[in-house]
DNA sequence: CGGTAAGCGAGACGGTACGTCGCGTCTTAAG
DNA sequence: CTTAAGACGCGACGTACCGTCTCGCTTACCG
C-alpha cells in the first residue's frame, strides 16, 4: 500500500507516532465508544500533534477504519470436516470479534454512521463481511461435495441471514438471548427447507 | 401514565412550545441527521429558548426519542387472509416506516447508540418491534388455524429473522440490493424446512 | 410621598413579604456584593416569587437603594461642647456606617454606578451626605460662636475634603492606612491656614 | 517583566489579536461602559474567538485592566517654575485623563470592584497613583528650595487630599461643581496652614 | 356576605451571555 | 519536510439570570 521505499525527501513520518496513534484510537473506542471520543484526547494520550493525525487522516471515521483494520488477523476458512463443525467455527470467530467491547463499539459505529458515511460501512463489508461471506460459500461447497447438503441454495443467503441475526442481537439483547441456538435452528430449518418439495407462494 | 390533572404550582408548560420542539426535532433529524443537529439549531427554528428544551429532555438522546415516539401511529395487525397476503403487509409496513431519510435516520441514531445508551434501543424494542413480533404471531396463528402451515415453528424466529435481515440490508445496502426477495425466499425456506423431516446436525 | 391610606381595591402587598426582601437584599450584598447579587437569589432565599420584588422595584439599583434607605437611622447632630469633639463623633459615626462589609459593598455600588445610573449617587448624595454636611456647618457655627475658629472658611469646604478623603481611603487601602489622622491634620491644617496671613497665588 | 525572547514552542500569540482585543475593549468600554460589555460582543467586534481572549485573561476585569494599562502614557513631572503653575499641569494632566466618557468608565469599573477585587484597585494606585504622587512630591522639593513654602507640609498628605477631592466630585458631580476652585482653595489652605502657628486639638 | 380585584408563590417563557470543549487549520522552532 | 506544541477562528455545549408571563390560590375591601 506504501511505497516506503521511494526517496522522498524531508524527515520520514515516523512508525512510532502511527502505531501510538492506532493504539490510543483502539483504547479510546473500547473506553468512551466513537461519539465521546474526541481527535484532542487521542493525541494528546498519544503524546502526539493534533497535525499529525491530520496529515493522515482526513476524518475521525478513516482514523477509526484504519486502526480497527490495522488488528484485523487474516481469516483462514475454517474445514473440521463436517458442515456443521465448519458452521460452528464461523460463529465462534464472529461472536469473538464482535461481543466484547471493542467489537460492540466498532459495529455501533459502523452502523452509526452507516448513513452520515456510507463508504464507511462499504468498508466494512469489504474487509469483514465479504471475506467471510466468501468464505461460508467454500465451506458450503465442499459440504455439498460431501452430499451433506441440497446443492439448489444460495449460501449467500445462508450467510446474510446468519450475519443479519447476529446483528440484530447486538442491537437487541433484550429480545435475543439465545442468539446462538436462534442461529443453529435458523440455519438448519433453511437447509431442510431447500431439500424439501417446495410449498406454493400464492401472492407472487 | 401521568394522571395529568394534577394541580401543579406555577405555570404549566407550554403545549405550543413543546410540539414546535418536537417538529422541528423530526425535520431537522430528516434533513441533517442525528449527529449534524445541534440542540441550538433546534432551538432556534422552533422559535424556543434553548433552557426550553433542557427542562424537558436531559439529553439530545432522549428528545429525539420522544420526538420520534410522539409520531408513532397505533399499529394495526395486518388481515388479508392469506399467510403471504399478511406478511406482505408487515413487510410493506416496516419498509415504509423504514426506508426514508426519517426512518433511516431513526434507525441509524438507535443502532449508533446501543452500546452508549441501551436503554435507548430498548425503548424502539417495546415500542416497534415487540408489538409488530406478536402481531406476527396473531398473523401466524390464524395461518395456522388455515392449515396453511406447519405447527412446529416459533413465530417470533421467525419474526427476528425477518428483521435481522431488515437491518443488515438498511446497513449494508451495497450487499442486498434485493432484501425484499431475500425475506420472501428466507420466510418460504422457513416455512418448508419446518414441516420436511428433520436433518440431524450432529456437532449439537 | 404614598399616600398609603388610599382605599385601594384588591388585596394589599404583604408587609411580611417586603420585608424579607429587603433584610435578604441587604444580607446577599454584605454577602456576595452587587454585582454577583442576583434578583433571582434574593426572591429564592426571602422565599418569594420574582413578579413580587419587579411589581415594587424597576431594577436591582432601585431595589438595593430602597433597602439600605430603609435601615438608614436618623442622623443626629453632634454637640459635644467643642469642635474637635463634634468633629470626632461625626469621623466615628461616618466610619461606623462605612467601615464594614455592608458599607463597604454600598458605597463601592454607589460609586460603581455612578456614571452608568448617576441618579443612584444621587440619592446617596441627598440622603446621606447632604445632611451630614448640614450638620457639620451647624457645628462649624457654633464652634465660631464659641470663637473655637475664624469665621472666613466655608465648613461645606472643609467637609468635602474630609468626605473626599474617607472616600479615598475607601477605595485606596493600600495607600492610606492612617486615614484617620490624615483627616485631623487636615482639618488642622485648613482651619490654621484660613487664619493666617493670605499667600498669594500668583497664577490665579 | 517577561523576557519574552524565551523560546516556547507551539505557535506565539498573534499580536494582531492581541491588538484587536485591547482596542476593542476600551472601545465598547467607552460606548456602553463596564456592566453592559460582554466578552461575546468583544470578541464578535474584533473578530476574533472567544477562547483567544479567556486564554490571556481570566476575567472581564483583568481585560479591561490590561486594555486601561496598555494605553497608558508615560507619566513626565510637570517642571514650569513656580509651585503652582506645576500644581496647575498636575491638576490639568488628572483632568484630561479623568473626565472623558472612558476615564470615567475606568474609575468607575476600578472603584466598583475595590472591594471585590481588590488587587484591581492596586494596580491602579501603584500605576497610576504612585508616579503622580511622587511627581508631586518632587514638585513639592523643587518649591521648597525655591523657598516658595514651608518646610514642615508632608507633601503626601496634599497630594491624597487633591485626590480625594477629584474623586469625590467625580462621584458625586452635584454637590461639587466647582471642584477645580475647591482644589486651589484647598491646597492653598493647607500651605498657609503649616505655616502658620499650631492650633491646639483638644480632643487630642 | 358574596363579588371582585389585586397580590401571592411558583415556575415556565424567549432571551443573552457565560465560560468550556473540541473542531480542523495555522504557524512556530527543532530535528 | 515532518514533528510536537500550541494558538487560531469557529460553533455548539449546558448553565445562570434576565425580566415577563401565566397559573391557581389567597386576602381584604366594597357594594
Amino acid at each position: 500500500m506504501n511505497h516506503s521505499n521511494k526517496n522522498l525527501p524531508g524527515r520520514p513520518r515516523s512508525t512510532q507516532s502511527h502505531q501510538a496513534i492506532l493504539q490510543t484510537t483502539l483504547d479510546l473506542l473500547a473506553e468512551v465508544g466513537y461519539d465521546r471520543m474526541s481527535i484532542e484526547a487521542i493525541a494528546t494520550r498519544a503524546g502526539v500533534g493534533k497535525p499529525t493525525i491530520y496529515r493522515r487522516y482526513q476524518s475521525k471515521a478513516e482514523l477509526v477504519a484504519d486502526a480497527i483494520e490495522s488488528r484485523r488477523e487474516e481469516y483462514v476458512i475454517p474445514d473440521t470436516g463436517s458442515l456443521w463443525g465448519d458452521i460452528e467455527a464461523l460463529i465462534t470467530s464472529a461472536a469473538q470479534i464482535t461481543f466484547n467491547p471493542l467489537g460492540r463499539q466498532t459495529v455501533a459505529m459502523m452502523i452509526g454512521s452507516a448513513t452520515s458515511n456510507p463508504e464507511f460501512a462499504q468498508v466494512y463489508w469489504i474487509k469483514y463481511l465479504q471475506p467471510r461471506r466468501q468464505a461460508f460459500a467454500v465451506v458450503y461447497e465442499r459440504a455439498k461435495a460431501r452430499h451433506e447438503i441440497p446443492s439448489d441454495l444460495d449460501p449467500d443467503l445462508v450467510f446474510d441471514v446468519i450475519s443479519g441475526l447476529m446483528l440484530y442481537a447486538l442491537v437487541f439483547p433484550e429480545g435475543t438471548k439465545a442468539w446462538e441456538t436462534s442461529i443453529r435452528q435458523t440455519t438448519q430449518l433453511l437447509l431442510q427447507g431447500a431439500k424439501a418439495p417446495s410449498v406454493s407462494n400464492e401472492s407472487q
